[in-house]
Formats: C-alpha cells, structure tokens, sequence
DNA sequence: CTAAAAACAATTTTT
DNA sequence: TTGTTTTTAG
C-alpha cells in the first residue's frame, strides 16, 4: 500500500510513543485502551479522531466520542478543532448529552416529545414527594436515590430491584414515580439513558439509522460507566460499528453512582475479538510521585494490573505534615502560594464542607482562588425558580416546575389550591395551564385571583417566546413574573447575590437561538452542565484552585495539596466494606497523579464536625507510603497527641451508656479509628451517633440483673 | 394564606 | 455550627 503520493505522517502521529501510536491507527475490531494517569489519553483519543477524518478520509459526521463530564467533551471538540478545523459535524457529547440528543429526535414513540425538559434529583425528589402522602423529607430523597440507582442498572419498576434495596415498598413507589413523570413527558438523568436503550432495543428503524450513522463510536473514561451505558453502548455498536473505549480501572471513582468497573474488566469478554493496548508510560509525573502513587493502589485487589513507568526526573519526596487544626492546615497551603505559584496549585479536600476553612483564609489574605464546583450555579434558590418557570412554559404538564412557581412571589395560592388544580388537570387530562384556568370556580376569591394572575403571565409570556431574542425573552420572564422584585427584596435582607445570579442567568442565555428551540436548548445546557460556577469573572490573572478530589480527574497542576487525611474523613465512613474502602484509595491515586512535580499531604488531630471539635486520627492510606518516598513534618501543637491505651477496656457493642445530652444508649459496635477506639450508639430516643470514648463524656451505666 | 418562631436534621463524592 | 422544615399566631 506504499503509495508515492503519500502525504508525509502528521506532525500529531509523530510525536506520539509506539503504544500510542498503534491505538491511533488500530482498526478492524473492538479496541480496549488501558491508559494509566498521564499517559496522554485525551491526546490519544482526539488524535484518533483527526487521523480517522484527514487521513483516512472518515466522514466526521460518522464518529462519536462520548466522555463522563461536560469539561471532558468541550476540551475534546476544542482540541479535535485545532487538529483538523473547526465545525467538523463529529459529535463530541457526554453520554446524557447524547441520550438527549437522540430522545429529541426519535423519543416520540416513548412519549417523550422533541422538547421534553429535564428533572434533576432535586426535581425527582419533588415529583415524588407529589406523589405520596406521609413519608418525611430524609426517606423521599432516599428513595429518590434508589429509584435513580435503579435506573442506573437498567431496572424498571416490575424488576427485581432487591439488590438495589429490599425495601418493600420501594417497587411501588418507583411504579407510581415512572407512571407520573411518563405522563408529564420529562425525562430525568437517567431516563437519558435508559430509554435511549430501550428506544434501539425496541424501534429497528431508529437502531438502524444510528448504526448507519455513528460507524465509530469512541467512549472516554470507560471505567466510570455504569450497567445502563453498557447496555447502550451494546445498542449502539452494530456489527459495521469501530468500536474504541479508554479507560483505567484504577481510577473508577463513582462506584456511588452507579459506575459498574466491571464494565471495563469485562470489555474483552462482551466484545469479542477485542485487542487491548496498554498506555504505561507516564509523561506527567515525577517519579516518586509515581511511585507513591503505585504502592498506594497496589492494596487493592480486583485490579487488570498495571505498571506505570517514566523517564521523568525522580524528584523531591513527598511532605506529609501534621496540624492541631484545620486552621493551621489552612496557613500551611497559604505559606506554601507565598511563592507565588497560584496557577500550579491545587489544594483537594474530600468534601466540599472543607473548603470554608480555605476561602476564609485566602480571602483574608488576599490569595485569588478559584473554587471548582462547590456553589453550583443551577442549584441556587432563584436559578431554579427561573428555570421552573421557564420549563413550565416549556412544558405546561410539568408538575414539578408548577408547585415551585405558582405562588413565587406570593400570589395568596397555597397548598390546597395547587392540589386542586392538579386534581382537575388529572379529571380533565389537560395540562397543568388549562387546568388552572378553569379550576378559578372551585377557589377560594384569592387564589382565584392569584391563579389568574399567574395564567395571565405564562399567555403573556408565551407570546414574547418566538418573537424576541431569548436573553430578552429570559430577562422579560423574571421581570414579569415579580421574581426578579423578589429575590432583590431578599438580597437587601440577607446581603446575598441572587440578583447578580439572574443577571448571570440572562448573559447565558444571550448564546442560545431564539424561540421555543432555542429555549429548550438552553434549559438542557444548564441542566446537564452543573460545573457551571456563577460570577466567575474571565481570568484576571493567576488563581489557586480548590477543588474536591472527584473533580480534579483529568486535570494536572504542577503541586497538588491533599488536605484532610483523617480516618473517617478520607477514607469516609467505616462501616463499610472493603470495597467501599478501595473506591476511596483509588480516589486518592487519582489524587496522586494529578501532581506533575510536587506532592505534599496534610492530616489535622481535630475537626469541626457539626460545630463540634472532633479528635481525629491519620488516614490509614499513609500508612501504605513507602518511608523513603515522604518527609513527615509534625507541625502539631505539643500535647495533642494522644495514643490509645488501657482505657479502651469496657466499650463492648451491649455495653449500657449515658450520654449528657442525648440520655441513655446501647453501644452496637466499635472499632477502631485510626488507633483510637470509637463506638457506635444507638440512643434510646433513636438518635444514633459515634463517639471516641476517650475524649468524650460517654458514661458506661452498669447493667442490672 | 403568610410570616415569624421553634424544632430539627445534616456532610460524601455528580451526570 | 448552619440551614431547612414544621408549628404557631395573625
């Protein structure tokens, strides 16, 4: 095939190592790509798009690339756009993203029309919270929970859905949740999934479109996909389909969400002829950091197995430093940007509960920081009334999006009202407008007239929607509503920012098209997208990032602070098993690799934890460092330590104790956190609460009889 | 029906 | 500790 004309390799081909390079150019069957952390994934990825499309003369339009998070896909299409130029038609989506793309188009023989709106788990909660009488706030989100975990695995209501939950009622609530949110006509998060793959399983003429269409298919991060996204790659791979998946099953990290890793350490067996090329080599890192990295994740069993290597520089080691409090841990990353280095750094945390004790402190001293995911924008208080009322216009059934902004601002309709409107709208199957509407006649006089009011708004605002440009039309929406009034009247009380959001909220929507389609695309975006942070000003310079560990995959920054390496914080919670306790270790090798050049770790002797300062003891994970890797630095007021000792005796699980403020218990299990002893009790008022006994004023009462 | 007061629960991690 | 939900008085 040596052909004279040939035009020289591309510049992106050459540059890569021989691994690299042959999955680029594979074809022919099922590719597996085990990329290591920093093995230059995303470049393999995108480089195999642009040798698809100007080498191999693939019509763009024919390739899917499917990815876990928005940031992922936008940094794909821009990469693959300077690779081969811009608009090239190649779908570059996350895999909800994409379920949406296809549900719009084909999802009306679901009953799901081309702009059906989304619910979020918040909005799944309330619908379901519609839906039932007497059941309190915490089990209606557990439920919510279950039912969305459910969805996950591919199960509907009539399924077996005990390894979800054995809970009896659970197979009937999610009936009655699936029934309402069908007869609405939204889809929620993982509706998005789940009937994209019943659509191809059941429509041939959809499927065969879709295989005629999409003839390579590449998916990013494989290892977090859960049993539904298998099932719907299985749907979208037809037998002409090139079929490509990357992935590293050390860094499987949303085990809690459903991710399946199973899905990668089976690929080879649901696709046969499967050819797997591993991508060891790490471009990232220093060696130690590697190295520290590798003995870490080695502790978990269950693994395909992996050696990364570097040619990188070995490197300093490690500083692991211990501090009283969280306020010195706070100081130390400050003392540490004193350099300067803003951009290269990254202090993660755990939980996003963690990051207060950074802004105060960087705020304080005037450090800019830029804070990744913790306010996110969508979940505000006046954002989602904004979106409720335009979903609402979006789709006039949508029950959720009715109860949040039929009486915001007050308009004297209270909850017995809104059932009445909902019950007509049931008897007279008309949509939720229609209903109120006609519904004025069985209202008391002021609701009536706060139902009419609140009609005569939407019918107002309805026919501004195809005629004015949507920030106008968005702008018109919160004004008239009285929303904007609203949460101004809030912001002079409570010093808060709601109206900036709106604003924010209106510029966003200048990028969208007008009209009902325009709309729709907008309410997707933000429903979808939540990494979306409000006010953040274009960079005005050089910002630190703080940053939950989850958040920072795919990222790198030249020194990386891990904060909080407490048992009981990191890993979490103990009463769980081992493979709970090995998502959180694979969570800290992600951490780990995300540092290019330095690596430093912090763990505090105490914590507020509910506004109470709580002992707390070392991660165990330092415990897997080699000693030759880190340097330990024990920056710990003097006194504070505390090792375990002979009084651990007498905390037995039956053990009868009294508690000051919660009265009397029953000890049912102890264990030990890092190598202090901590209990579990079970209160006699039901409360249920940990305790290190040592430190706290548990009194042991002698059992009689 | 609304607003203020009182009681009460809460911390993983996110598409 | 904070923020949110339920109760209560107008």
């Amino acid at each position: 095939m040596h052909n004279c004309a040939m035009t020289s390799t591309p510049s992106y081909l050459e540059s890569l190592n021989p691994e690299q390079r042959e999955a680029v150019l594979h074809s022919g069957s099922p590719l597996l790509i085990l990329a290591g952390a920093g093995s230059g994934k995303t470049r393999v990825i995108t480089s195999k798009i642009a040798y698809l499309i100007s080498e191999k003369g693939v019509d763009p339009r024919s390739i899917l690339a499917v990815t876990f998070t928005n940031k992922a896909a936008r940094e794909m299409s821009e990469r693959v756009a300077t690779m081969v130029g811009e608009a090239t038609g190649t779908l570059i989506k996350t895999f909800h993203a994409f379920g949406a793309w296809l549900l719009r188009r084909y999802g009306a023989s679901l009953g799901l029309a081309p702009a059906f709106t989304i619910y979020d788990d918040d909005d799944a909660t309330s619908l379901l919270s519609g839906l039932t009488e007497k059941i309190s706030r915490r089990d209606l989100s557990r439920y919510s929970r279950m039912i969305s975990r459910a969805k996950d695995y591919c199960l509907g209501p009539e399924d077996d859905l005990r390894t979800i939950s054995a809970d009896p009622r659970l197979p009937e609530l999610y009936a009655l949740y699936e029934r309402r949110i069908r007869e609405i006509g939204n889809a929620d998060f993982g509706d998005l999934i789940l009937k994209s793959v019943e659509l191809l399983r059941e429509e041939e003429e959809v499927r065969r479109r879709i295989h005629g269409r999409f003839t390579t298919v590449l998916v990013d991060e494989y290892q977090d996909s859960n049993v539904a996204q298998y099932q719907l790659l299985k749907m979208l791979a037809g037998p002409q389909t090139y079929l490509c998946v990357v992935g590293d099953d050390d860094q499987s990290i949303y085990r809690f969400r459903g991710a399946e890793v199973q899905n990668i350490l089976t690929f080879k067996d649901s696709f046969p002829r499967t050819r797997v090329i591993r991508l060891e080599e790490n471009y990232r890192s220093t060696k130690t950091i590697l190295d520290i990295a590798s003995a870490v994740v080695s502790n978990n069993s269950g693994r395909l197995g992996k050696t990364l290597r570097t040619s990188n520089p070995i490197g300093s080691p490690a500083v692991l430093a211990h501090f009283s409090g969280h306020e010195e841990e706070a100081q130390f990353c400050a003392n540490l940007l004193d350099d300067g280095n803003l951009g290269g750094t990254a202090v993660l945390y755990r939980t996003n509960a963690q990051s207060l004790a950074f802004e105060t402190l960087f705020t304080r001293l005037n450090i800019p920081y830029r804070l990744v995911g913790a306010l996110r924008f969508y979940e505000r208080e006046e954002i989602k009334d904004s979106l409720a009322l335009l979903s609402l216009l979006v789709n006039p059934r949508d029950e959720v999006a009715f109860r949040r902004i039929v009486n915001k601002p007050a308009r004297g309709v209270g909850a017995a009202s809104v059932s009445k409107v909902l019950d007509l709208s049931a008897e007279t199957k008309s949509d939720l407008l229609a209903a109120a509407g006609i519904a004025t006649g069985r209202l008391s006089k002021r609701a009536a007239g706060g139902i009419e009011t609140f009609v005569r708004l939407v019918a107002l605002l309805r026919d501004q929607l195809e005629t004015v440009p949507l920030y106008q039309f968005v702008q018109a929406a919160i004004t008239e509503s009285g929303l904007l009034q609203y949460h101004k009247a809030q912001d002079e009380i409570t010093g808060s920012q709601k109206l900036r959001n709106l604003d924010q909220l209106v510029n966003a929507a200048s990028e969208y098209g007008q009209g009902l389609e325009g709309l729709t695309l907008f309410l997707e975006h933000i429903e979808l997208d939540r990494s979306q942070v409000a006010g953040e000003d274009e960079d005005d310079g050089e910002r630190a990032t703080l940053i939950t560990m989850h958040n920072t995959k795919g990222l790198e920054f030249d020194r990386v602070i891990i904060t909080g390496l407490e048992d009981e914080l990191f890993p979490g919670r103990k009463e769980e098993y081992d493979d709970d306790i090995e998502e959180e270790r694979r969570l800290f090798y992600v951490s780990i690799t995300r540092a290019r050049r330095e690596l430093y770790l912090t763990s505090c002797r105490t914590r507020l934890v509910w506004g109470r300062l709580m002992p707390m003891y070392p991660s165990r994970f330092l415990s897997e460092i080699p000693e030759a890797l880190i340097e330990i630095r024990d920056n710990a007021v003097a006194g504070t330590e505390a090792r375990a000792d002979n009084t651990d005796t007498g905390y037995e699980p039956g053990q009868a104790v009294y508690h000051d403020e919660y009265g009397p218990g029953t000890i049912f299990k102890k264990w030990y956190s890092g190598r202090q002893l901590m209990v579990l009790v079970q209160f006699e008022t039901g409360k249920v609460a940990r305790f290190f006994p040592k430190f706290q004023s548990l009194e042991r009462i002698s059992q009689d009889g």
